[in-house]
DNA sequence: AGATCATCTCGGCCGC
DNA sequence: TGCGGCCGAGATGATC
């Protein structure tokens, strides 16, 4: 389940592996992935482009070649490797991007819940999906007032909140349980019932947590994996995501899960207020 | 009219 | 073994 700091690693690695290769043709063989432009054009655009460099925005993908940018999102399963060509398709890769040395960018997906977007450079962040897309994370105007003010005209909840891209950019499902454990915040209080001190806290750790995350090479739930295969050797440590059951690292008490936001939400009700 | 919620995508996995 | 329900990011459409 790729969120920030997964999107971040696969970035640098895809830097690495495929920055300066030209695109001699593309092959989809699942057609729903490919949301615009249409299936040809985007075949056909894609051709004979070489890859420049690759950012991250939000949880966002963002491929810079000569003209275009292919915006990809993992969702959950997503993933990039490499392979030579002539190497066997396994029945999970839906997009094949053949370079003109002979080797191959797959990408595979079994939950078939990607997406890929091309449009020409400038016009992505004006478009769907980037152009509704929040603040990042590490942003300097993220202050504890500007946060306050952010959070101010929702009733929601700090967890729905966090979750929501189109405010803060790159957070998924277990970053927030983990920042809001590490603040000492319920997944349910009101956003806008926060105090200036708690949202200092609640964004200095989420910097700290994400940083610690990129630097660690992402935390492994599931299936995650860089595009070399590799599953972070070092992974950061959870404290309450998928914990439920388990004693709190803290105190002891144990780890409770609801839904909130209409997610799976993991808290220490001791920990948490 | 803006905020919020329901629905849809999809297949591995779990429990019965 | 078969089958229904669950999970979830984000776009879209519906509803408050």
């Amino acid at each position: 389940m790729p969120e920030l700091p997964e999107v971040e690693n696969v970035k640098n690695t895809l830097n690495r592996l495929v920055g300066g290769k030209t695109i001699k043709e593309v092959n989809v063989l699942w057609s729903n992935i490919i949301k615009h432009p249409e299936l040809d054009e985007f075949k056909i655009r894609l051709s004979g482009q070489t890859i420049q460099h690759v950012e991250r925005r939000g949880k966002f993908l963002k491929i810079f070649l000569d003209d275009d940018v292919l915006v990809s999102h993992l969702r959950m399963e997503g993933k990039y490797a490499l392979n030579q060509k002539e190497e066997p398709i396994d029945k999970h890769t839906h997009v094949l991007f053949e370079f003109t040395d002979g080797s191959e960018l797959r990408y595979r997906d079994v939950r078939k819940f990607g997406t890929m977007h091309l449009y020409p450079i400038g016009e992505e962040e004006q478009q769907p999906p980037l152009s509704k897309l929040g603040y990042e994370p590490f942003s300097a105007e993220l202050t504890p007032a500007f946060l306050k003010k952010m959070f101010s005209k929702t009733g929601r909840s700090v967890k729905a909140v966090l979750l929501d891209q189109s405010l803060i950019a790159g957070l998924g499902n277990i970053y927030v349980d983990e920042i809001l454990f590490a603040s000492g915040i319920h997944p349910e209080q009101k956003a806008s019932g926060l105090s200036l001190h708690r949202l200092k806290r609640l964004q200095e750790n989420m910097v700290s947590i994400l940083k610690e995350s990129v630097e660690k090479g992402g935390s492994t739930i599931r299936s995650y994996v860089n595009s070399e295969g590799r599953s972070g050797n070092f992974q950061l440590e959870l404290f309450v995501y998928g914990k439920k059951g388990e004693p709190c690292k803290k105190c002891g008490r144990e780890i409770a899960r609801i839904v909130v936001a209409g997610r799976g939400t993991h808290f220490c009700s001791s920990c948490q207020k």
